[in-house]
RNA sequence: GGGCAAUUAGCUCAGUUGGUUAGAGCGUUUCCUUGACAUGGAAAAGGUCACAGGUUCGAGUCCUGUAUUGCCCACCA
């Protein structure tokens, strides 16, 4: 472990034998980092005459440390860009960290706590020092993990949505917007988290389910002994209550108008009211009416101007409105008000009630709806372009159902509340003079038709006086701005806007937006809309949306369920490369992953077979430097065979990650490198090992495949490119593999095809006969056809080789030979001597089991070989199929029931 | 209330213009420590593709409905 490699990567060295017995990921992995990175692999620039290919990174938060999202997140991007990189775009992936607000804020305040203090005793400056040492010291643990991924970004470029550049384009953006008049302030119902004490948007309030109670509760009539009967599930709102109300269509309650109810417990006069909004088929049909603490009521409330009674503190405590109940907590309140309701004979009813309570996305409290001033974004008219760039296809949603996601969310969009009233953040850019505030000074905007307060100074810059009063008497507005409102800048920001500047001109607009579908609200479509409205283009021509990870059970991984399965633990013990390919391949496009540690292994396996082929390649070369390429008429058939399988290969994996088909393109990979060209391959080469040509075609395939093999695996791949002979500097560089069309080859294809049947079919005999792996046996195989004849004759030693075999004949006058076992290839009938092993009740089992197969699929197909209308309107190469596969059966049908006869004798 | 996904071998999942005998990994069974690899090799067992209709010569694949599960959205208090 403490000794470090002395190797010198780039030098071939001349020891055949130079693989070491075991991959040893950490030191390889480490090793190759860190010269990629020294070489400047990942950095970009503009570079005319090459294409861009962008991509910028999800910013992981600040507080983040890696976990399975993060790894699947970004080994899909590193497999693109690495992929373009080798097809020869100029690559950018732009890294870099969210400063993530509130849940910073959160980790920071809970340290504070720790030690008896918290940030209001610490001052807002002292605060925010510590918050920014915070990050220096733990803001780039998540940096660190995504470069033992491998994640080949280009790192100098790393921004930070708090950077000086980054709170400029915030600043633009605030003043651009507000002066367009998208941006104002206002009063209104907001989601509140009483513990974050925080505004929070609609989309960081998430709804969840909860069963909950309906309370019915009695409202007196003024100076009557009538009464009227209101549900509600949140009965200590009612202290808020200012009115009530009935649709005026409902019948019940017409004897209501012009009467006052009076509130229970309190005993305050409220109006009654009648509004269309109403729903009579509601609880009662009945409505309390709590301006304050209802986005309902509200509206309810300033159309028909209804008095607006606030009963909250921040923190969610009853205030002096509430009277009596002053201080207590508001699920304290719900309950002794229930419990005074009952002892009034006033709660008729108690109703299980299942509906959506607001969370809040950081803490999970409930959220309140909240009266207050906050500053707001007009999302209408931003929205407007940002749905026309989907529904034209200029930005394109894989998979596409989620376009229909983010047009069902933009279609519906609401004001965005952007304000938070927490420290961690860019301060809103916009200050009060007092002198001017007092006095009802109207200081900025005068002219242009936008929201403006008495003494408001929007700006870009820190004024230094009043633009009115020349006093310098200003105070910033306290709020920050949404996290949010600086990562939906993100595509441009981080490439210097506003500046203009080549990078911007040459890697703005980006390729591909890779990401989960729990961010498309927050940031994607916010990402659309700002793109649009300050780059005038959209930021990306492709949103691949992938799954969220998810624990072997479906449930989310989290610290508190003790499900997570650390991406860094398995990259420790299973090496980078293995987690990446697993991830992969166990990820289908658009589907929720589910991940356990044992699904690691397939990739520590896979890694571990790909180490040791190429450790037996190499410990067999006989040349150090680069074959030479053999004349194609100097190769064998086997030869000709594994390269129309690779090339076969290259095309397939290319077009799969054309497709975005991640997954489909591991296992492509995989099922070659392991199952065609492990198993069969370097086993039928074993004997000509040492030929020229087989060398060539052995460094061949390997290359090639440890090419299609490093976007996914990128360690591994070059730490074996590099003990190759090999021309270049690194894999990483090299030319992305092309399919040559020339060597594709079905004709070969089919016959290997029929010699790998035949050499299981021998094994299968064997098995089931439980001859000893090492004993050879004696084998006849009776052909019909010269062509099968041919191959079976040119490919003989193999077949020895191979089913291990004493004594081979093949011909059309073979007899089955005495005691022996029968199969069926196509047309070709092998005979595998058993002398003295031979049941023959075994045996006649057997090939009934075959007999009934193969009876069973004739049948079928008889059915519709007579269907008169399969035979008309199936395309004639399908018939045709089927006849031919008629024939085929038919034949094999006659031979095994020969079979069946001749046994025994 | 609206929408979206999923339902295929014991388990976890692939299967994209409908067309051979529906595939993989893990697990299971049998055999093998043979000079790349036991993180391995050889062979095998295991599926009425949730259910019910429909379209079609032909459906795991397309349509309709049902059931179960999960997720998202929504101001029925």
């Amino acid at each position: 472990m403490t000794d470090k490699p002395k190797e010198q990567p780039e030098k071939i060295s001349d020891n055949p034998n130079e693989l070491p017995k075991t991959y040893e990921a950490k030191l390889v992995e480490k090793k190759w980092y860190e010269e990629w990175r020294k070489r400047g692999y990942f950095k970009a620039s503009v570079k005319k005459g090459k294409k861009p290919y962008t991509i910028v990174i999800p910013p992981p938060n600040v507080t983040g440390i890696l976990h399975m999202g993060h790894a699947l997140n970004n080994t899909l991007q590193d497999i693109l860009i690495r992929y373009k990189r080798m097809s020869g775009f100029e690559t950018l992936w732009m890294p870099g960290t969210d400063h993530a607000g509130i849940a910073t804020q959160n980790v920071v305040e809970k340290s504070l706590r720790e030690e008896g203090t918290n940030r209001h005793q610490l001052g807002r400056e002292k605060f925010l020092e510590r918050v920014w040492k915070w990050r220096e010291k733990h803001g780039n643990t998540i940096i660190k993990q995504l470069q033992r991924l491998g994640a080949s970004c280009d790192w100098e470029r790393t921004r930070f949505t708090m950077d000086e550049g980054l709170s400029k384009a915030v600043r633009e953006v605030f003043v651009r917007l507000y002066e367009k008049g998208l941006i104002y302030r206002g009063e209104y119902i907001i989601n509140w988290c009483p513990r974050c004490q925080t505004a929070l948007s609609d989309e960081e309030a998430q709804h969840k389910e909860l069963n909950g109670h309906l309370y019915y509760i009695k409202y007196q009539i003024e100076n009557t002994d009538q009464h009227v009967t209101i549900a509600t599930t949140r009965p200590e709102t009612l202290l808020g209550d200012t009115a009530i109300g009935f649709n005026p269509k409902d019948e019940r309650y017409q004897h209501l108008i012009g009467k006052t109810a009076i509130l229970p417990l309190l005993n305050r006069r409220l109006r009654i009211i009648q509004d269309e909004d109403i729903d009579p088929k509601f609880g009662t049909g009945a409505l309390k009416i709590t301006p304050a603490h209802d986005p309902v009521d509200f509206l309810l409330a300033k159309k028909h101007s209804l008095e607006i009674l606030n009963i909250m503190n921040p923190d969610a405590t009853l205030n002096d409105a509430a009277g009596i109940y002053k201080g207590l907590d508001r699920f304290e309140a719900r309950r002794k008000i229930i419990a005074e309701l009952e002892d009034r004979r006033l709660l008729l009813e108690t109703k299980e009630h299942m509906h959506a309570v607001g969370h809040c996305y950081r803490c999970q409290t409930v959220v309140e709806p909240y009266l207050s001033k906050q500053w707001f974004v007009r999302m209408k008219p931003l929205a407007k372009p940002a749905i026309a760039a989907v529904t034209e296809g200029r930005t394109e949603f894989r998979p596409a159902r989620w376009s229909k996601v983010y047009l069902e969310w933009m279609n519906n969009i609401k004001d965005w509340c952007i304000s938070r009233q927490i420290w961690w953040g860019h301060q809103i850019p916009v200050w009060y003079c007092q002198p001017c505030r007092a006095a009802g000074v109207v200081t900025s905007n005068k002219e242009k038709k936008v929201y403006s307060e008495p003494g408001m100074i929007v700006s870009r810059e820190t004024p230094k006086e009043c633009p009115v009063c020349k006093k310098n008497d200003l105070l910033q507005d306290p709020d920050v701005l949404d996290t949010w409102f600086s990562s939906w800048l993100w595509p441009f920001s981080t490439l210097g806007w506003p500046e203009k500047n080549k990078d911007l001109e040459f890697f703005y607009p980006t390729a591909c937006l890779v990401t989960g579908y729990e961010i498309i609200f927050f940031w994607v479509a916010r990402m659309m809309m700002s793109g649009i409205e300050f780059m005038g283009k959209e930021p990306f021509k492709q949103v691949y949306i992938h799954g969220i990870v998810r624990d072997e059970h479906g449930a989310k991984m989290s610290k508190s369920l003790g499900n997570v399965v650390d991406p860094i633990g398995i990259i420790d013990e299973y090496g980078a490369d293995a987690l990446r390919f697993a991830i992969i391949s166990i990820t289908s496009e658009g589907q929720d992953v589910y991940a356990s540690k044992e699904k690691f292994e397939v990739g520590r396996n896979f890694a571990n077979k790909i180490w040791n082929a190429a450790r037996f390649l190499l410990m067999n070369r006989t040349n150090d430097k680069k074959s030479k390429a053999p004349k194609i008429d100097d190769i064998s058939d086997i030869d000709r065979w594994i390269l129309s399988r690779l090339n076969h290969t290259i095309q397939s994996v290319t077009d799969s990650l054309e497709k975005s088909r991640f997954n489909e393109a591991v296992s492509t990979l995989y099922d070659f490198f392991w199952h065609q060209f492990c198993d069969w391959y370097v086993e039928l080469a074993k004997p000509s090992i040492k030929t020229k040509e087989t060398q060539w075609v052995l460094e061949t395939v390997l290359e090639n495949t440890l090419k299609l093999l490093h976007p996914f695996m990128p360690f591994i791949t070059e730490e074996i490119w590099q003990k190759m002979p090999h021309v270049g500097d690194s894999i990483m560089i090299s030319a992305w593999p092309k399919c040559n069309k020339k060597l594709l080859n079905p004709k070969i294809e089919e016959e290997v095809g029929l010699i790998i049947s035949e050499i299981q079919a021998i094994r299968n005999i064997r098995s089931a006969w439980q001859i000893n792996p090492k004993d050879l046996v004696s084998v006849a195989i009776k052909i019909s056809r010269d062509k099968e004849m041919k191959i079976l004759k040119d490919y003989s030693s193999h077949i020895v080789q191979m089913a291990k075999i004493s004594s081979l004949t093949i011909g059309k006058q073979v007899t089955r030979p005495k005691e022996s076992a029968v199969a069926n290839v196509g047309r070709v009938e092998t005979y595998v001597v058993l002398s003295g092993l031979v049941d023959i009740a075994m045996e006649r089992q057997r090939i009934e089991l075959a007999l009934a197969d193969v009876e069973k699929m004739m049948k079928a197909l008889a059915g519709r070989l007579s269907n008169q209308d399969f035979v008309s309107k199936a395309p004639k190469d399908i018939v045709d199929k089927e006849r031919k596969k008629g024939e085929e059966l038919e034949n094999r049908k006659k031979r095994l029931e020969e079979n069946l006869k001749t046994l025994g004798e």
